[in-house]
RNA sequence: GCGCGAUUAACUCAGUGGUAGAGUAUCACCUUGACAUGGUGGGAGUCACUGGUUCAAAUCCAGUAUCGCGCACCA
């Protein structure tokens, strides 16, 4: 006795497998039985019913592995295909994957399956960003905790090995995450911003530009985060408007006069000690006087000048400024203008120190606020305390109010920025949507240098050296006045050769100055070496990113490309929406509003998440995230499962197929017409048309309408040529539509086309590179052929939803067995069999010039009168109220139509289908109001 | 203050000048041999408001309101 033997998906069976099981042992019973003793070589459970669920974990992972051991991704550099290109966006290295990432990343698989689905040779390039400020304050956070240290503590070199060490511990998690999204980046080309040929890459950057003058050193007022100790960008700070700020109304003494005062008003009288100057408008006739005068500074005790300034706005408070150039940007400025003294009365970390007076060393600067304060009033110099509204920039990393303060930085003034301004205003590259355009270009307008150095370790040492001997001066944020000039300064990529008489500079490079090159440094291990890589799949076609990094990262990258490549790094952006929560917030940790997407996968399957947060994905706008979304993507899978589960339990057909019904010509079409405006959608990224659309065609036109239609082929005693064209019509349909999903639902799709066997007609081992067909479906066929089928079939459905509705309003269930009797408007009707499949029908009677008895309902379709007879089971009463009902709507419908009607005839300008429709609309309710009211008389 | 975007069913959102749509939710009926993660049918909208253009406006224009975002200012 020999049973066969079934493959894998075991577990995924267990339905089909425990009947099998049942009749196999109920056989071995028999046998028993019998007395014959079985000989038993292999037991083999054919399950070839699939299980009602689908069940994607297994799946998924299944054909992941299947991909990467087949090496499906890699970018091949020296195929003979168009090349396909995208750079992801490279998440931050301990990074944990968010929905975000789920959006962006799916959006760029998407794009990439496709592209591959088209017979390019595409390269989805991944890698991973060292993040800077939160990589370092992430590590010294556990070396608080753990240790109770600081990274001064361990040194330089000890600390970065602790980083590294994090990096390599936790670094994998994000990439194991997209992994198990499903995304088809070429693994074998993960890069990470510190790898040594990109580091060199960055240190190539900073000569050049630093040879060609545009970065320098410089003593500038910079956002200063007093938590992270280190300067930030102007792009790294956040303005938050302040609930509580109050403005203090000051008054300062003039100096050698008995009894006068001048009042000053601001938001920070800590910053009192660093006052070098009271500063009016010139035109201001209540101080002009004082221009030229000293006064009374409180404490510590000192005279000031009042000075003359046209930008002191006279309106603003008193009119009057109190100067304080090493703590405001304005009066900065001002100091500048003036050659003020700038006194710095704050420590790096926020903390007052002896500038500042005894009584303040060591102070926060919030808590000296409210001291400042209390001291100005015992003195009787505060005047008055008013509640006040001002917005206050804010660390984006440590989220502490940021101190502008005075230190030597580098700066960049940026390459290319002209060119870069015109790539995107000209077309060159194309922003979605378009109106982050206007942002861009006003950013690009008002472009201010880049502060490029940070007071990290973690990062890429800026490559400049100091000769011994004069290093702690230069490298000494707060000297300065030192010179740099350049005998004592070395700028290279290699050390200077007598490196042991050179200290380098201490600082790092802001984290996005290694990620503006990352579309071509990626490509390119080194400056010298040519690479096949970069000639093939660069520049880019496609980035995908966040509208919120359009600065940081965007704007740069582009200039970036211009003056290390000479032209655009890609050729379109594609801006992805922020996905918020219920409540139109963005998702955050503190919040904890943020779902993990793994338990989400875990939960629905990483398609099903993928489809969902695409389908309610408008083009570039925020979405609001509901877990129901992903429920619906789970619903589509199982619908997909199911369907295709339908069509495997019809099994082979036995002979030949015969003609292809009507309804097989329909849906054939549809799904001809339904790549063309997928193709479309996709030309305008519009991805959530996209999913809609393939959602739409399965679910309602496959399988609620050909799929139902089709049952009665498969009936036992059923015709075998219509039986085998069905069967043949449902793999057509299935093998192109899984084509067409694939890049959306990679996993469910390419387990299918296994499944069916659709691998065996293609010449590729995966339907993941797949060349989808460009030619139609139906070859046979004419145009005309596909038309007639189609409108036949509309009026027939169309029949078939009056019907339905006929039943329905009686109170009759979907499945209560009736006749209809149809009285054909072209004197004949064929589809009996369909119509009663789809409309529940017991029988369908065909009778020409039927006329109807009193009060028999009837629907007026395209193909004739539909009847349904009640056979006296309906209440009388209940039935007139409900035609009376249907009588109103119709005479307000006519009404409607007449009026518009009028309207138009009497303009006379509306195009001749306009009229020609509103006069069948017309027709048709005047002809539904006379039979109903005819209806509502025959009752009595 | 300047710029951008949004405002359509209870919710989330499609809808580029021609009869207001989808999914969810809801109500009624239905466990029928693909699927209850399902089927059939229904109810539900002054398309934010005010004007204008047009034969025709959710759609184009102008203005108003509310919400959101960005930039600038903030003594």
């Amino acid at each position: 006795m020999r049973v066969a033997v079934f493959s894998d998906g075991f577990e995924e069976r267990l339905d089909g497998f425990a009947t099998q099981l049942i009749i196999g042992i109920s056989i071995l019973q028999k046998a028993f039985d019998k007395g014959f003793v079985p000989l038993i070589l292999k037991i083999n459970i054919m399950a070839d019913e699939s299980s009602k669920a689908y069940h994607p974990g297994e799946v998924e992972n299944k054909w992941y592995s299947r991909w990467v051991e087949a090496d499906c991704f890699r970018g091949d550099e020296t195929g003979k295909g168009d090349a396909y290109s995208i750079v992801i966006p490279p998440p931050n290295v301990t990074g944990i994957l968010h929905l975000g990432h789920v959006l962006n990343n799916t959006i760029q698989d998407i794009l990439a399956r496709r592209a591959r689905m088209q017979g390019k040779d595409v390269l989805w390039l991944p890698g991973t960003d060292h993040a800077g400020i939160a990589t370092q304050s992430k590590v010294e956070q556990k070396l608080r905790k753990e240790e109770n240290k600081t990274r001064h503590d361990l040194g330089r070199e000890a600390f970065l090995a602790k980083v590294w060490e994090w990096k390599e511990e936790h670094g994998g998690i994000i990439i194991e995450q997209l992994k198990r999204l499903g995304c088809s980046c070429d693994w074998s080309r993960e890069r990470f911003t510190m790898d040594p040929e990109y580091s060199r890459w960055i240190s190539k950057v900073f000569v050049d530009l630093y040879k060609e003058g545009l970065i320098y050193r410089g003593k500038r007022m910079v956002n200063w985060c007093p938590k992270s100790l280190t300067a930030l960008s102007d792009e790294e700070v956040i303005m938050k408007p302040q609930k509580k700020s109050k403005l203090y109304f000051v008054r300062y003494r003039v100096a050698g006069e008995a009894d006068r005062w001048i009042e000053i008003a601001t938001t920070r009288p800590e910053t009192l000690m660093g006052d070098t100057a009271v500063a009016v408008n010139p035109k201001d006739k209540r101080y002009a006087d004082l221009i030229g005068k000293k006064v009374i500074r409180p404490f510590p005790e000192a005279e000031i000048p009042v000075i003359g300034d046209d930008s002191i706005d006279p309106e603003f408070g008193t009119g009057a400024l109190k100067v304080t150039p090493a703590h405001d940007k304005t009066d900065f400025e001002i100091g500048l203008r003036h050659k003020l003294p700038f006194v710095d009365v704050f420590n790096p970390d926020g903390t007052l120190n002896e500038l500042a007076g005894p009584e303040f060393v060591g102070m926060d600067r919030f808590k000296a606020r409210d001291v400042a304060a209390e001291k100005l009033e015992a003195m009787g110099q505060l005047v008055r305390v008013e509640d006040y509204q001002n917005s206050v920039g804010y660390s984006e990393r440590a989220d502490v109010p940021i101190e502008p303060r005075i230190s030597m930085q580098w700066f960049l003034k940026y390459p290319c920025t002209r060119e870069a301004a015109d790539a995107v205003a000209n077309g060159d590259i194309v922003f979605r949507p378009e109106h982050h355009k206007k942002t861009f270009a006003k950013w690009m307008e008002g472009i201010q240098d880049w502060c490029i150095s940070r007071q990290l370790w973690w990062g890429h040492q800026i490559p400049v050296w100091y000769r011994k001997d004069k290093a702690e001066e230069l490298q000494n944020l707060e000297n300065l006045s030192a010179d740099f000039s350049g005998k004592d300064i070395y700028v290279g990529i290699d050390p200077p050769e007598d490196e042991a008489n050179w200290v380098r500079d201490a600082d790092v490079l802001d984290t996005w100055f290694s990620s503006w090159l990352w579309p071509f440094a990626t490509m390119r291990t080194s400056e010298e070496e040519s690479s096949t890589t970069l000639a093939k799949f660069y520049p880019t076609d496609d980035l995908v990113t966040g509208p919120d990094i359009i600065f940081f990262w965007v704007a740069r990258m582009i200039m970036a490309g211009f003056r290390w490549q000479g032209g655009v790094p890609f050729k379109n952006v594609y801006f992805n929406g922020i996905i918020r929560d219920k409540q139109g917030r963005k998702m955050s940790k503190q919040l904890g509003n943020s779902p993990d997407p793994l338990d989400l996968i875990e939960k629905y399957g990483a398609d099903a998440l993928r489809f969902a947060l695409l389908k309610s994905a408008p083009g570039g706008a925020d979405l609001k995230y509901d877990e129901k979304q992903i429920e619906e993507g789970r619903n589509f899978a199982t619908k997909i499962w199911n369907a295709a589960r339908y069509r495997e339990m019809q099994g082979n057909a036995p002979g030949n197929p015969g003609k292809p019904s009507i309804y097989a010509i329909d849906i054939v079409t549809k799904l001809e017409k339904l790549q063309e405006e997928l193709e479309k959608s996709y030309t305008d990224y519009k991805f959530n048309e996209v999913a809609q659309m393939l959602h739409e065609f399965w679910w309602n036109n496959y399988c609620d309408w050909y799929l139902e239609s089709a049952k009665g082929d498969f009936a036992p005693d059923g015709d075998a040529g219509a039986r085998a064209a069905t069967l043949a019509t449902m793999d057509t349909v299935l093998e192109r539509f899984l084509m067409l999903l694939h890049p959306y639902m990679p996993h469910i799709t390419e387990e299918l086309w296994d499944r069916f066997g659709f691998n065996r007609k293609h010449d590729s081992a995966f339907l993941m590179n797949t060349a989808i067909p460009q030619k139609a479906l139906l070859e046979g066929l004419s145009q005309k052929q596909k038309e007639t089928a189609s409108e036949q079939v509309a009026a027939i459905y169309e029949a078939v939803g009056r019907a339905r509705n006929l039943k329905a309003s009686y109170g009759l269930g979907a499945s209560k067995e009736v006749t209809f009797i149809i009285d054909p408007e072209s004197g004949k009707f064929t589809e009996n069999e369909v119509f009663a499949k789809l409309t529940g029908a017991r029988e369908i009677k065909v009778e020409p010039g039927y006329e109807a008895k009193k009060g028999v309902p009837v629907a007026i379709c395209a193909i004739g009168k539909v009847y349904l007879p009640l056979e006296g089971l309906i209440d009388v009463d209940v039935e007139r109220e409900r035609l009376s009902k249907e009588l109103k709507r119709a005479v307000e419908e006519l009404g409607k139509v007449t009026t518009k009607l009028g309207n138009e005839a009497f303009t006379s300008k509306a195009p001749q289908e306009v009229i020609q429709e509103m006069e069948e609309r017309k027709a048709h309710w005047t002809a539904r109001s006379d039979e109903l009211s005819q209806m509502i008389d025959n009752l009595g």
